[in-house]
DNA sequence: TACAACAGTAGAGTATAGTCTATAGTTGAT
DNA sequence: ATCAACTATAGACTATACTCTACTGTTGTA
């Protein structure tokens, strides 16, 4: 499929897309046979790609880490034992992420008392 | 306490403290009794409230909502109903952020499989 | 009194993650 | 053949959250 499918079935728009493209998330491919234009073809793996992007955006992820996870899962780029390591690293941060969201949540009802209580 | 006390209770440097006080999340006081100088100074609650920006960012709230979150809490400038809505919805956002945590650790978890069993 | 260490303001610079504009070429329906 | 809709590249612009520089004035100890 062509950037503008791509963009309809992700819900991201093609400057994302082409920005994501170019700080190297995701990929096109160009057909070589197709001599009178340049135009990228994307695959449904590039949907999953882009889904999980937004997934580990919202989590706090920044873009070089969702590339090395994407490198990670994709790539031949990494022997199976650095895939892991990576991997393992990123599910450390998300454990200190969900003590960090635990502990916000009992300061945010600590506030909540104080002003139930007017204790402030 | 001045501004370099301030800063090494806190591990925050000095430019940072400027920029949250620019930014109305803290606030020091100058002693109008002292002529020959302009120098703030600030209180525990200003060491609270800094320790609280700190953990709120790693969480993810932007200084935008920090700046809620804190005037919810220490200010007069809502009621006590508005305050209490301004934390409730913090608190759905942590919980929607927990929720995209676990997802992501089971995203990642299954990545990890794949790996182990050579499927990608 | 000299001067290092500290205080303040203003504004420039950086990194991240987009977002938009300009320009130019391509495709497909009429 | 025309033209709207699409594609590509390059680069400018924006917002957020710092981070640093320049400059000026103040304080406290030798």
């Amino acid at each position: 499929m062509l950037i503008n499918e791509l963009s309809k079935k992700t819900g991201i728009s093609i400057h994302t897309i082409r920005f994501y493209e170019k700080s190297g998330l995701i990929e096109g491919k160009q057909d070589p046979s197709v001599k009178s234009n340049k135009y990228f073809h994307y695959d449904e793996v590039t949907i999953e790609k882009l889904e999980f992007i937004s997934d580990a955006k919202s989590v706090g992820f920044t873009i070089k880490e969702i590339g090395q996870i994407i490198d990670a899962w994709y790539n031949r780029k990494y022997t199976k034992q650095q895939k892991l390591e990576i991997l393992d690293e990123k599910l450390i941060s998300l454990e200190q992420k969900m003590k960090e969201v635990k502990e916000m949540k009992k300061q945010i009802l600590q506030f909540k008392d104080d002003v139930v209580n007017d204790r402030c």
